[in-house]
DNA sequence: CCATCGTTTTACAACGTTGTAGGCAACGTT
DNA sequence: AACGTTGCCTACAACGTTGTAAAACGATGG
């Protein structure tokens, strides 16, 4: 049987309150007092009841993170920082699944947010920011960014210049047909559309001009996608001799499309991707990459959703950017 | 501000109690008052709050999954695959990281299932099963196989066979010199002494004979673990024709190694894995591997949870076996 | 019109915890 | 000696919910 407050006070001859008090850290405890309530905790093995705890005190210690699907490395990578962040303030994460729908991502942001968590880290993608408009109730964080912005604190990265400074990159190492794999409607995905206004800046700039037969669009981000994307790319016949994929996992299925194909990487074309996933560092050949601070994002996130909490929950939303870096891998240049 | 069962209660005119009939299904309520107090229920976007929900009947509606670590692609799979199945049930899952550190294992057997959670699914990497014999508390299923059975219900694959399987596969398509990567202390990785176990027996099976320098330990089953230990192989300078890598990560980091140095899968070297994790039907080449049906463990992991919430917490512990089968893919065959 | 019975609704207590307010010693100060 | 101060501890109430028991209601039959 599960013990409480009253078994281990009747047990130690204290109030509830005084055990209370020690299991809360409380000062004024005489030293005896105590060590005779901490034995008797140790003896029965009391655990105090979240629920309890979380109803008379407003706080459960719980956070959640949601994000669109955690067998996207990414993610996966990210909610690991994200965890270790959270420890730090003594928090549990839950980590919730929305697979990017929207409907799922409502519940997520609304239903399971009331009264079961402090807080939400929420990786939105198909979320707008009036879905978000009438959430008065949990506070909340956003990762990555939307053109418009939001009621709520969020951690970016600069997706346009980072997208520029890598197509740059490419157009610096001798490249002048780069095409552009990721590509989605605009009322999805605003990764998408920032990564694709950042290369088509450094086209511009570079006096390349934007071809739109070279940007091809893919409805998810997974390695599947980027493989079709590829493929259709090489059968349409349009000359190219370098790709700029809007993610790791894009990357990784087109290299495989070019692989199959009989091209070969980086000699007849290069490839990039975005975001730095373990596999990137792993693959053949290994892959050049936009590396956001994945470790830096997830303390940021946590650092504002702490400050919400402790602090004034009207105080006006803040974003802060996290950094990046290139990953020069072979993808890019020969050994 | 959040609104309580006595707020739609105020609104509509009833009791608390009677708002709480209608929220929970409760049949005998007239239409005209469940009527009333659904519209109030709406107009103040009532939710209910869980953790008094939980306090009054002892019941979260959260079942937690605990895994060693999120980015090793398997874990973040078959967590994809759980949070669906629980999803049947109307749970939230709750994902936690262990670290496959005992300590971490131990609070989260203990610590967080306390309270906080129905029940708990759990992938142990390090923890024995007298760790988890003084846990009286929370239901527990456990995934993978340790060779002590211990008492808690369990769904596992049988290892054994389909290392050996694999292995003999390998056999069969003419490999004499077969490598093993992945072999790891005995008092942790379980799996690992399994496959290690089958592989053995394909060996000696086909009359090949057991040699220790081909297999190769593993600290942690990472791409950058498999690499070292492909390359440690090599420069060993033990004659080999093939590997089999207790998972694919291992087995991706060897393909990797193998390109380094200068050696053709599968020409000169075939490669299988274990697991069929999604990079594998990527990867160049394309990985062979057991394939377990990650889907089929996660839903009898829900379903034997299930069974122990809603019946006998008492009754003896169930072990329920998951199937797998082996993916041929070009890794041991030439295109 | 009353008794009976099933339906619908309600009051109350309890789940385990902590904040508030207060009491009792022991101590130091006037 | 009286007083305030401090340290330590306790009783009580409350967080929002639901199970229990019982009350109120309405319909039926004698």
């Amino acid at each position: 049987m599960r013990q409480r407050l009253k078994d281990v006070a009747e047990r130690a001859g204290v109030s509830v309150k005084t055990v209370s008090n020690v299991v809360n850290g409380y000062v004024h405890v005489r030293p005896d007092t105590r060590a005779r309530v901490e034995e008797a905790i140790a003896e029965l093995n009391y655990r105090p009841n979240l629920s309890a705890r979380h109803l008379r005190k407003g706080r459960t210690g719980v956070i959640a993170l949601a994000v669109p699907e955690l067998d996207i490395p990414y993610f996966a990578e990210l909610a690991r920082y994200v965890v270790t962040a959270a420890a730090a303030y003594g928090w549990t994460v839950l980590i919730d699944q929305t697979g990017g729908r929207r409907e799922q991502e409502r519940v997520v942001a609304s239903g399971i947010t009331d009264h079961l968590i402090d807080g939400l880290i929420f990786s939105p993608l198909a979320l707008t920011a009036e879905d978000l408009a009438g959430l008065d109730g949990t506070p909340m964080v956003l990762l990555g960014e939307r053109v418009d912005h939001g009621p709520a604190d969020r951690v970016v990265i600069d997706n346009v210049t980072a997208a520029r400074e890598i197509t740059s990159q490419l157009i610096q190492l001798g490249h002048r047909r780069i095409a552009a794999i990721g590509s989605q409607r605009t009322d999805e995905g605003a990764s998408a559309r920032l990564r694709l206004a950042g290369y088509r800046d450094a086209l511009l700039a570079a006096g390349l001009g934007y071809d739109e037969t070279l940007v091809a669009p893919a409805p998810a981000w997974h390695r599947a996608d980027g493989a079709a994307a590829m493929r259709g790319l090489l059968t349409s016949g349009v000359r190219l001799d370098a790709v700029f994929c809007f993610n790791d996992t894009l990357a990784l299925g087109a290299l495989r499309a070019l692989h199959e194909a009989g091209l070969r990487v980086p000699e007849d074309v290069a490839v990039v991707g975005f975001d730095d996933i373990e596999d990137g560092r792993f693959s053949i050949p290994t892959l050049t990459t936009v590396a956001p601070d994945k470790e830096q994002i997830a303390r940021l996130a946590v650092e504002l959703l702490a400050n919400r909490l402790d602090g004034d929950r009207a105080a006006p939303a803040r974003e802060l950017r996290a950094s990046y870096r290139l990953e020069l891998r072979e993808s890019t240049q020969p050994r």
